[in-house]
Parts: C-alpha cells; structure tokens; sequence
DNA sequence: CGAGGAGTTGAAGAATTTCAACAAAGGTGG
DNA sequence: CCACCTTTGTTGAAATTCTTCAACTCCTCG
C-alpha cells in the first residue's frame, strides 16, 4: 500500500486535481501482489501482452536476445517504475523482462487501465508518466551514441543514482546495485572486460568506489558534470500549468 | 485534410470505436497550417513546451546538442508523424525540433489535447501512438548498442522504408531521403566519414542503391534479414482486443 | 573442499575515428 | 550562362578505442 501510495502515486498525480474517487481506484490495483524470485523470467518477447506491472520490491530489466547471441538491456526497473508500457499498443510483447533478484510486484491489466482511462486527470497522468519514460530512454540512446565508455558508464551511474534517491534508496551517496558486470555491458552495449577496466578507471579518478553491489559516488556532482547529466527529465512533478489546463479543460 | 484523416487518424484509431463526435474533434485540430522552411527550427531544447506538431510535408528530427560539439539524433518525422509526445510531462523541451526541408505543420496546443482526452477511446488511442513511438526508439536503442557500423546503417534505411512504406512513399523500392550523411552520423553516432565507407559497404554487396537523395533497395527482404530486424513494432492496427475491452468498459 | 560465477589483467586484433586532401554537386551573383 | 564559393561526399593513412581470447584470482555456495 505504501508505494502506490507513495512512488506510483506521485507519478501519476496532477497537484491537486487527483480526487478521492481516482486514488481509491488507484489503490484498487493494488489487490494481488506477486513474489517472484531471482532470475526468473516475467515474460518473453512474443508472448501475449495483456497487462502491467509496478514493482514494490527488487530489480528488474527489459531486454531483447538477438540472434548473435548478445542481448541488449532496454531499461532497468526499480521500486515504484512500471514494467511493459512499451508493449501498449501491441499485441505481444516487444522485449523480455525479468527480475534481477528476488522481489514482489503488483500486475494489473489492460482492462483495470481502460477503466483508468475514463477519468481524464488520471489518463493525463498515465500519460505523462509513459513520456517520462520515454525521455529517459531517449537520454539513453544520446550517450549510447556520442559517448565513449567510461562517459557511457558514468552517466549510466548517475542516472540510477538519481532514479534511487527519488525513492529514498541512497544513503551517503551510497547505495545498492544488484547487477552484475555482464549485465551493465548488456545495457551500456560494451564489453564485460570494458566495463571491468571502465570502473578501474572511474575508480582511479575518484568518482566511483564499488565493492560488489555497494556503490558509492562520493562527488556525485562532479560525475553529473563529466556527463552533461540533464536532470530535468527525471523531475518527478508534472508542471503547474497541466493543473490549470485540466481545470480548464471540461 | 486528407493526411489527418488518413495517416494520423489511422495511427489513432481504434478499430470500429472512433465515433463520428470523435473524429469531428480530432478533424477540428487542422486549423492552422503553418509553412516551414528548410533548416528552420521548431523549437529549442528548454524552450517552453506548450504543444505538440503534426507533421503534413516534409521531413523533421529531434536532436540534442552536446558540450563536446558533436549532436545526437533522436528521431527523424515522416509526413503524419507527431513531433513533440515527448516533452508532454514537462514544461521544457527535452530536445530541439527542426525541419529538414521545406514543410508543413499543424500545431495544436496541450490544451487541445486534453479535451481529447475526455474521451476515452482518443486517450487510449493517443497513448496508444506514444508507445508505438517509444518502440521505435527502443529498437534503436538495441541497434545502437549491439550492432556494427554496416548492420545499423541497413536497419536504419529498412525502418525508413517501412515508415515511408506505410503513408505510400515507395514506389519500385525506391524512396526520397532528404537527409546528408551528415545527419545520418548525428543519428547512428557514427562518424560521417565512415557513413560513407558504409554505404560503399552495402552497395558493393548489392543492398542499398543511393544517389544522392534518392535511394533504392533492390532486395529489402534481404535487409530485413541482415538486420533481424523486427518489424512487429511498426504495426500500424492496435490488436482486435483493444476494441473489445473498451466495449466492456464503462 | 571443490566448483562455478564474477571480476581482473595482459596482449593481439578489429572496428572506428580523426586528420587531411581532394572531387563532385548546387546555389548565387555577376 | 558562367565563375565562384559552399556544401556534401569520397578516399587514404595514422591513431585510438574497444573487443576478443586467455589465464588467473577471488568470493560464494553447496
């Protein structure tokens, strides 16, 4: 209850013109939470695609296996980040998704956001929500294009760093990250042995200290500034004006 | 007239559930056509974002510039293409916006959109849109992290194909790019030099036939295979189930 | 204690960039 | 209509980044 009432929650929420009616649907979603373990697998690419899912609890990640062999890691999900938006307006699933580690997520179906819809505050949220998503993955695809690895890898850094601390997941700049290297390379499309050498040198260059899953970035900013980090795409609130023009709007 | 009631409409439309009141609404849209000259830019990064464009002639793209001088392509927009999805969620512009060559837009305003969305079957049309347009983007994503130089250009000219495919803009194989190598670098993260040696590449092993603008592909079957490339994503119907669920929804 | 996954390091090779020079095409003004 | 200038595309050679292959270490878990 807490997160949908927290994370999903303000996501979706225009200030102030989120009624009663739309949080108690809301929080209706929130009836059959699922424990899934480590590893295993959500969905595959192809399969029918009916329904979502919000993540309470561990990591997850989309991705797509290509016939090289490689895979390419689409996004990664945390606590609160909704899984197969993307597929909406498909019949099947465009990616594979998976849990990282073990954790608990909410599904909830097409049908539960068609009614959604009918309120329009709430499906201007939703839409906001699927944008803001877009935008990351655009942020993405800039530095998977322009930048060399060790920017690719420190960009990739901040921008969990950010995501986490939205939810109150970093503490003295440290915090946890359950992938392994092969999975960074999977996202970042470098190699396991870059990514290795990667972190040495951030490391060097006392941006990153790493053990295992622990990371700490003790001079966030100065990594912001190596990447030409744009934060106002993570910027959780939507703007005053959307308020306005809902209340304008009929 | 015409490109409103076909590519748009067709991208928004859920089978047999756009009712006449519907499409009256989206037709009222077309007010006010504005000409665009070529280079001529739409809007900058943190410009206000206040709208959204629709594409009726011309060719468009989203870029963003980068401290180091380089830029980075994120999307180009064919004829019924809207410009703009992305920012909605935000009160600045992600990226800039320019016309490729010369044009025309509708602009129409958020506001616009919100009267849409008092009725559901838009909304979820429209949402419906963004994701497909979010697909796209993820694909590139894939080709730009796990493929070489040759294999990205091929995907890059088949999605071009199919997206001019789809409004009736390939005759005989054959297409109309108004893009220089230069932006096709900005946009594959590629350096121009080697777009060049690329596509030598790929017309000495008889896929891709270009003079200057003009480009043909003798065998777009065999590109398609080259890149694996997965055209799921470019389906322009939303699944039958979609028109079923909103029936039985309020 | 052994085995396997994960991470590190070195060296060779491949892919791509950069720099530089040149060629071809298009637009502009005389 | 031509000459000129700018933009676009091509080619070569050197430099750089990144990948691949392989060996080795460390840690964890059974």
């Amino acid at each position: 209850m807490a997160l949908l009432d927290t994370v999903v929650m303000r996501g979706l929420t225009v200030q102030g013109v989120l009624s009663p009616e739309d949080r108690a649907l809301l929080l209706g979603l929130e009836l059959n939470p699922r424990h899934i373990s480590a590893n295993e697998e959500l969905w595959q690419e192809r399969a029918d695609a009916d329904m979502f899912c919000v993540v309470k609890e561990g990591w997850a990640y989309s991705y797509r296996n290509l016939r090289n062999g490689s895979k390419q890691i689409l996004k990664f999900y945390l606590p609160g980040d909704i899984i197969g938006m993307r597929d909406f307006g498909f019949t099947r699933r465009l990616s594979s998704a998976a849990m990282i580690n073990q954790g608990v997520i909410y599904p909830f179906s097409y049908q539960q956001l068609f009614e959604l819809f009918g309120r329009s505050s709430l499906a201007v949220g939703i839409m906001a929500t699927a944008m803001r998503q877009q935008a990351l993955l655009s942020e993405r695809l800039i530095y998977l294009g322009q930048y060399a690895a060790h920017e690719r890898l420190a960009h990739f850094l901040y921008e969990i760093y950010l995501r986490l601390k939205r939810i109150e997941a970093v503490e003295d700049n440290s915090f946890l990250m359950p992938l392994t290297q092969q999975l960074i390379s999977d996202a970042l499309g470098m190699s396991p042995v870059h990514v290795s050498r990667t972190f040495s040198m951030l490391r060097e260059e006392g941006l990153v200290i790493r053990d295992r899953q622990h990371v700490k970035l003790p001079d966030p900013e100065a990594l912001a500034r190596l990447v030409e980090f744009n934060d106002s795409y993570i910027d959780e609130l939507l703007p005053l004006t959307f308020a306005e023009l809902l209340r304008a709007s009929p």
